[in-house]
RNA sequence: GGCGAAGUGGCCGAGUGGCUAGGCAGAGGUCUGCAAAACCUCGUACAGCGGUUCGAGUCCGCUCUUCGCCUCCA
């Protein structure tokens, strides 16, 4: 088998992954601000640094894995202009801004619940790690990597040469020039970025600190927490391609210069949804929330769709582009309820060289598209089997479960339990539903018999209009109740 | 202006020196009472112009176009 190689952004290339700890990976990635409900782009990015966990899992590693929430916000810009973005909406909403963080905390995990990303084993919150930010800024200010400045506390990053390796952005000279960094009176350098925020008369959320009344600043909270749970030196680090500059740059800076060790080994950067080739975002307004999908999608199919491409492509939206998903993935199911209801026969699959595809591009840089393609390749060619009129043995068709269980199931999760598919097939109506077509798929049996095919074309016909669709298949007749 | 990514058949979307990606849609066929499903076959795609090479969608150069970041953002 081969092994695993993983993009890292700190050197622009595939490297073979080890973890520092053999058997062990620490992975910390970028979570949510918690203002609003959670839009594709979120699921995206979740999607993919789920499908990384489970693949990392699945070779054998223990994984931790720390995804934050952000549930202090932070102001609208870098440069003390704006507003606290989470304070703003509980004024929109006329809350307070705690019950704005938790009530889309509780929105983002439904959300992620139902698309299938299992929990982070720790999902610490910004607002409940405030003492360990604190000591790093501490520990920033005695080393003489920050100064405080008027009740807030910036980073020199002067006083930290890599600044700016990781998104290629060095000269901090050019960065002025003709960027939109504004001048501040109050910071040594206008690249210095802020670690302590001072409370303005107004602003609710605020916590005492030996630099006054204030709130921490964005990037510090990833570091404290991160170097909290998982040590001063992590695997993997994952976020979104936006926040490389000037986010995770920060993140490095704080982290190295108050450690003077290595933060993070593995950079992994996910790419953006786009609408029409334009960046989908909260800024813009161009999103669609998860919630508003569901009502028109399954949520594996929203998985699917996004698995279908590489996590660091973009991938446009678009409601045809989701709806051609589903049909693929209905294919999918549907080979698997197929292979779970076929009779014992005597042919044979080469499962193994399928799963050896599937291992392969997986280890590739989590090549999901190509992953998803050869699970394809082996529907087209167990269908094929099972048409044969010598069927697959119960051991080939064993191993073919195991494998769709594995691959599609445990790692992609786009394959339903079989609980699931017999639901789907059964439809809202459950076991009176599938008793009741028994018995209209037996008089329709016995007319075909008579080859009354008016009498059965009609029985057809008339479910379809009701929605359920009906096969013949050599073995006998299926129903399935298809998805308005 | 700086840093970075990308332009693939009707659509979505992998690949990255020679070997079919895959899905959706479409055409023909097998099967079927018919249909659906499934399976088989088909489209001869890589922005443009040069170059390197026995051979380039894949490497190099230039041009055009698009996008991301440089402010909060997955």
């Amino acid at each position: 088998m081969s092994s695993l190689h993983i993009y890292n952004s700190l050197s622009r290339n595939k490297e073979l992954f080890e973890p520092i700890v053999p058997g062990v990976v620490s992975m910390y990635v970028c979570g949510p601000t918690v203002y609003g409900h959670a839009h594709l782009g979120h699921a995206k990015s979740y999607v993919s640094f789920d499908v990384v966990v489970r693949w990392l899992r699945h070779l054998g590693y223990k994984v931790r894995y720390v995804q934050n929430i952000t549930d202090v916000g932070h102001l609208t810009d870098d440069a003390d202009e704006g507003e606290d973005k989470i304070q703003k909406q509980a004024r929109v909403e006329m809350v307070d801004p705690m019950e704005i963080a938790q009530s889309y905390t509780r929105s983002y995990f439904e959300d992620m619940d139902r698309l299938g990303v299992l929990r982070p084993n720790i999902a610490p919150t910004a607002t409940g790690h405030i003492p360990e930010q604190i000591e790093i800024i501490e520990r920033l200010v005695g080393k003489g990597h920050a100064y405080e400045s008027n009740g807030n506390v910036y980073f020199s990053v002067g006083s930290f040469p890599s600044y700016g390796r990781l998104s290629g952005r060095t000269d901090q000279a050019s960065l002025q020039a003709g960027g939109r960094v504004e001048q501040r009176s109050e910071k040594r350098s206008p690249s210095d970025f802020a670690l302590w925020k001072r409370a303005e008369p107004g602003h609710i959320m605020k916590w005492p600190s030996p630099w006054g009344v204030g709130y921490p600043g964005w990037h510090v909270e990833c570091s404290a927490m991160a170097m909290k749970y998982l040590g001063e030196t992590i695997d993997i680090h994952g976020g979104g391609m936006e926040n490389k500059f000037p986010h995770h740059e920060c993140e490095i800076a704080q982290a190295e210069a108050a450690t003077g060790k290595p933060f993070v080994r593995f950079w992994m950067h996910n790419n953006m949804v786009t609408v029409d080739g334009v960046k989908m975002g909260k800024s813009l307004g161009n999103f669609v929330t998860l919630k508003e999908l569901f009502r028109s999608f399954d949520p594996m199919v929203i998985r699917f769709f996004i698995l279908q491409s590489h996590y660091r492509s973009p991938l446009d939206f678009s409601h045809s582009a989701i709806s051609a998903s589903q049909s693929g993935l209905e294919k999918l199911h549907d080979t698997m309820r197929r292979l779970l209801d076929a009779k014992p026969g005597s042919g044979t699959l080469n499962v193994s060289s399928f799963v050896r595809k599937t291992e392969e591009a997986l280890n590739d840089d989590f090549n999901t598209p190509v992953a998803i393609s050869v699970i394809f390749e082996f529907s087209k060619s167990l269908n094929g089997a099972m048409d044969r009129q010598e069927g697959i043995s119960t051991e080939a068709a064993g191993e073919a479960i195991a494998y769709l269980e594995e691959f599609a199931g445990k790692v992609l999760g786009i394959m339903k339990s079989r609980e699931e598919l017999a639901a789907s097939e059964a439809g809202d109506g459950g076991e009176t539903l599938a008793e009741v077509m028994s018995v209209l798929l037996e008089l329709r049996k016995e007319a075909r018999t008579r080859k009354d095919f008016a009498m059965s074309d009609t029985i057809r016909d008339l479910l379809l209009a009701k929605g359920i669709e009906l096969k013949d298949t050599r073995e006998g007749s299926t129903w399935s109740k298809k998805k308005g």
